[in-house]
DNA sequence: CGTGCCGGGCA
DNA sequence: TGCCCGGCACG
């Protein structure tokens, strides 16, 4: 918790790599444990790379560079070729997303299958080579975390320290670093790296199937021509077994595109009793869904910034709930202020039209930190602009960030992490800071033939840079600061630190006020 | 072109 | 370890 997201400056070894099983022709993901290099005639040699799969199943094996994929190595597209039941990895919505190779359709297309969380999700989605990745980028790692860690398996995928020669082989050519650089020496407990241990268990888990039967094909998903565009989605609802995850589901769920649980209203358009919903939930809860083509209700956000769309009113409710306004008391359970009210509209649309309606009515929210801060400053003058709601609360995440900054006005009672700071109603607004769902980003992928030419979208997930400004940089957190990957906005702290605030509240002026820049 | 941030480099 | 920055992938 203490933080220390380390930026390693690596060699070759301890890359994260991702090499075809020997047998199944399936990559599995693997930290790269020596290399060896050996004469092969005059002035030549080769290197082959000792791989150390995640998965304890597979030996270490060895390869040659242009085997692997990874970091300083092949991409994908170089590969070319996926075997049905390949775990891959590509961003949806700005976030990482699982699935596995259906099928390959083309020299660069194949079709997967979205994972999500359930495994009974399937929804189904043609993907050109260029955008799957066959590691989990570790940056994805952070933002699609899941809460189980796999202790064992970051002690045992942490140990670099062996390297056989002394030359470090600057890798491959066209291959840009960024991609899936992935650190399996992240070790930094807590949940950096579980996904990763689940994966490697899908990925084995893939590799037996392949063995066992020869083409993982499900006879039972609900294939969608209607999203074969490119633009999967996972499927909403959760059932909350645990808060974490109904949170991170949650999430997930948001979209501004047309959103997956777009399925038929057979009855839907006509009725809207909770009833309905009702069903609807639970359908969507076991990751049935069927497309149709009609009029649909949807059930949108207007969270600061939040695309989240739903087909029902409970959705959306208990997506606010979660997301934005964090539990209500125990106590309060049924019977509550029903402030989720205020945070969503209700709109009409057929399938195909849910993303124009999503982008014409962005709510009139605040996109900045400086957009609100002058926002503010209007509405009241009395407010000090920088010292709006905004800037008060939210810098505080992370850690010890704020001890030295100039800011140190700032909330500094906020600074271990405000989780979930719930106020009681009165007549208060409350504003809060979760960016949760505008991380959103919506890419027509080509081969767009449902897709609607023109879509705007939000502005990808932003951080302190975006949010603060240039010219607040003091503000911002130190690894923003220095360039590196922003530890205040990710979204871990996006959806634990749920920050909530009262303002407007002629109390709150007072406290307020007293802290002036 | 702005952003986010990886990899390097330098105290 | 901080801290800075070139440079690049993406949007
Ligand atoms: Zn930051």
């Amino acid at each position: 918790m203490s933080m220390g997201r380390r930026i390693a400056k690596r060699s070759i070894v301890g890359t994260r790599v991702s090499a075809p099983d020997k047998l199944s022709g399936i990559f599995c993901t693997g930290v790269i444990q020596a290399m060896t290099t050996t004469e092969s005639g005059p002035g030549r040699s080769i290197t082959k790379y000792s791989v150390r799969f995640d998965s304890g199943s597979l030996p270490p094996q060895e390869y040659f560079k242009h085997q692997m994929v990874g970091p300083g190595f092949q991409n994908v597209t170089e590969v070319g070729v996926l075997k049905p039941g390949q775990v891959v990895y590509w961003t949806h919505q700005g976030r990482e997303v699982v699935g596995t190779v259906v099928r390959q359709v083309s020299a660069d297309e194949v079709v997967i299958r979205s994972h999500w969380n359930s495994p009974s999700s399937h929804i189904e989605t043609k993907k050109s080579l260029e955008e799957i990745r066959l590691i989990e980028s570790r940056k994805s790692a952070r933002l699609a975390d899941s809460d189980t860690v796999n202790y064992a398996k970051l002690a045992d995928s942490c140990d670099r320290k062996r390297s056989s020669t002394s030359w470090i082989d600057v890798p491959n050519s066209s291959n840009r670093k960024r991609r899936p650089v992935n650190d399996s020496c992240d070790s930094e407990m807590e949940t950096e790296n579980s996904s990763s241990a689940q994966v490697m268990d899908e990925c084995t888990a893939a590799m037996v199937l392949m063995k066992l039967s020869g083409s993982p094909r499900s006879p039972k998903f609900a294939y969608s021509k209607s999203w074969t565009d490119g633009t999967s989605s996972p499927s909403e609802g959760s059932d909350a077994s645990s808060w974490k995850s109904a949170v991170r589901f949650n999430d997930f769920g948001n979209t501004p595109t047309p959103s997956p649980p777009l399925r038929t209203l057979s009855r839907d358009d006509c009725i809207q009793s909770d009833a309905s919903d009702e069903s609807e939930d639970e359908r969507l809860d076991n990751g049935i869904i069927s497309i149709g083509r009609k009029k649909r209700r949807v059930f949108r956000c207007t969270w600061r910034g939040c695309t989240a769309l739903t087909p029902s009113r409970k959705m959306i409710e208990k997506h606010i709930r979660l997301v934005h306004l964090g539990p209500k008391p125990l106590g309060a359970m049924d019977l509550s202020d029903h402030e989720e009210d205020f945070y969503y509209t209700e709109d009409e649309a057929d399938d195909n039209a849910a993303v124009d309606i999503w982008s014409s009515s962005v709510p009139r929210q605040f996109h900045s930190y400086q957009e609100e801060s002058r926002y503010l400053k209007n509405f009241s003058k009395n407010f000090d602009p920088t010292m709006s709601h905004s800037d008060m609360v939210r810098p505080p995440h992370e850690d010890p960030d704020y001890k030295s900054t100039t800011a140190g006005a700032y909330f500094p009672h906020l600074n271990e992490r405000p989780s979930v700071i719930r106020q009681g109603s009165g007549r208060t607004r409350s504003v809060s800071w979760s960016e949760s769902g505008d991380t959103a980003t919506m890419k027509s992928v080509k081969s767009g033939r449902t897709s609607k030419p023109s879509t705007r979208r939000v502005r990808d997930g932003k951080k302190c840079r975006k949010v603060y400004g240039l010219e607040h940089r003091e503000m911002w957190c130190t690894q923003c600061k220095w360039k590196k990957a922003c530890t205040r906005f990710n979204v871990q702290n996006l959806q634990k630190d749920v920050v909530t605030v009262t303002v407007y509240a002629d109390d709150a002026l007072a406290d307020i006020q007293v802290l002036s820049a």
